[in-house]
DNA sequence: ATTTGATCATGT
DNA sequence: ACATGATCAAAT
């Protein structure tokens, strides 16, 4: 698939898969469906990636770079509620103390957004999970102070060497959790003296309740 | 070794 | 029931 040339083109392609089930568009694609996500967490994304033109690939680049666009699917429940967090980016742990909001992987990462929600109960075989309506989201000037208020609190415990005292309840609407290989994975990180430690990396997540927010604004 | 795509699975 | 902490695979 040729990527989109506006984001009419890409709102187009995606409203066409709407209703679709994951295994009728593996098929078009000539992709093979897993069994379960317990390995191939990331296949329904890339399934959707593919579906729509993103470039290919895992480069720290939006998914549509000439739209400036980020895709990310959003697994619902039969009540349309996210069934899980959104994954960000990942979080710089050391190097990046006097960065601003604006500059910041996370506020460049939200800033236009195509959300595709996937009916993903686990009791639905992933062949047989639909797709839903995506919708182009920005946020708004609340939603940006929400976000700007949680990523300085964050940004501010791990330049300060607070990072060990963090855990996912911090922040009202963004969270750091790890964001790892396992929980052996190692990397660097600011401790509470100041010295350098090692400790698990991690990433920035969305909570649920969040993008429920969205979903609500979007579909009423 | 890191970033992309995330979901799994356990603890509360 | 739900969120937090743990984990998996592909691409680079």
């Amino acid at each position: 698939m040729t990527p989109p040339s506006s984001p009419d083109q890409l709102m187009q392609r995606c409203h066409a898969l709407a209703g679709y089930t994951l295994g009728q568009l593996a098929q078009e694609l000539a992709c093979k469906v897993p069994a379960n996500l317990k390995r191939e967490k990331g296949w329904t994304g890339q399934l959707l990636e593919q579906a729509l033109g993103a470039s290919a690939g895992s480069k720290a680049e939006p998914d549509f770079p000439e739209l400036g666009i980020e895709l990310k699917t959003l697994p619902i429940n039969r009540q349309g509620k996210p069934l899980e967090s959104t994954y960000v980016c990942v979080a710089p742990l050391t190097g990046s103390s006097h960065q601003s909001w604006s500059e910041s992987w996370v506020c460049r990462k939200l800033s236009h957004v195509l959300w595709l929600p996937v009916l993903a109960e686990r009791d639905i075989p992933v062949a047989e999970r639909v797709i839903g309506t995506g919708f182009l989201w920005q946020p708004t000037s609340a939603e940006q102070k929400l976000l700007q208020q949680d990523w300085e609190e964050l940004m501010d415990l791990i330049a300060l060497g607070g990072i060990d005292r963090i855990r996912g309840a911090h922040g009202q609407v963004l969270q750091l959790r790890p964001k790892a290989a396992n929980s052996k994975a190692l990397t660097l990180a600011v401790g509470s003296d100041g010295e350098p430690i090692q400790t698990l990396p991690r990433g920035f997540y969305l909570k649920a309740h969040f993008t429920q927010q969205l979903l609500s604004k979007a579909f009423g």
